[in-house]
DNA sequence: GCCAACGTTGGC
DNA sequence: GCCAACGTTGGC
């Protein structure tokens, strides 16, 4: 019987179906400890909203990574790991995703930029400021890579 | 269901 | 440290 070629692992993320930001404060969990980590559990979710945004997180979803209170700038690119499930640190009715690092920013994207750039200020993290995850449009997310001057490696 | 009081987030 | 914005709680 002839042997029939093995179909190719997947290894590659599947292609992102929406763009998110999710906000830290480098206090609390800085970039740099994402990346130590290689993947860690979003928790401690407590916002209806930024919850729904979590639950509608699909595999492979990239999310910019915004330092909060110090720093107030994007520093990188996340990708979601494991879709929502319940938070364990409670047993009330809030969700978690993992997530996984995916490329830091060559160069950080300020608020004060993100301000500046009018493509920019529909953003939901100047128009919804107090909300911890929030939806990025494509075109956002593309600027704010240019602003960055960064490319996604290739998946 | 309204709304005042209160707590939290996060920029400044 | 201040305070605006805004979500939540609880009395009525």
């Amino acid at each position: 019987m002839a042997r029939t070629k093995k179909a190719p692992k997947i290894t590659k993320a599947p292609k992102p179906s929406a763009y998110w930001l999710i906000k830290s404060e480098p206090d609390v969990y800085p970039w740099s400890q994402l990346l130590a980590d290689q993947e860690t559990r979003w928790e401690g979710v407590r916002n209806y909203e930024a919850r729904n945004n979590l639950r509608a997180m699909k595999l492979g979803d990239l999310a910019l990574f915004y330092h909060s209170n110090k720093g107030k700038e994007i520093v990188g690119i996340a990708r979601v790991k494991k879709t929502f499930y319940q938070d364990p640190t409670t047993i009330e009715d809030w969700s978690v995703v993992d997530i996984e690092p995916v490329i830091g920013l060559k160069a950080h994207v300020t608020l004060q930029a993100i301000k500046e750039h009018s493509t920019l200020a529909e953003m939901a993290l100047l128009k919804k400021s107090r909300l911890s995850v929030g939806p990025v449009r494509l075109a956002e997310f593309q600027e704010i890579l240019g602003l960055a001057r960064t490319t996604l490696p290739e998946q």
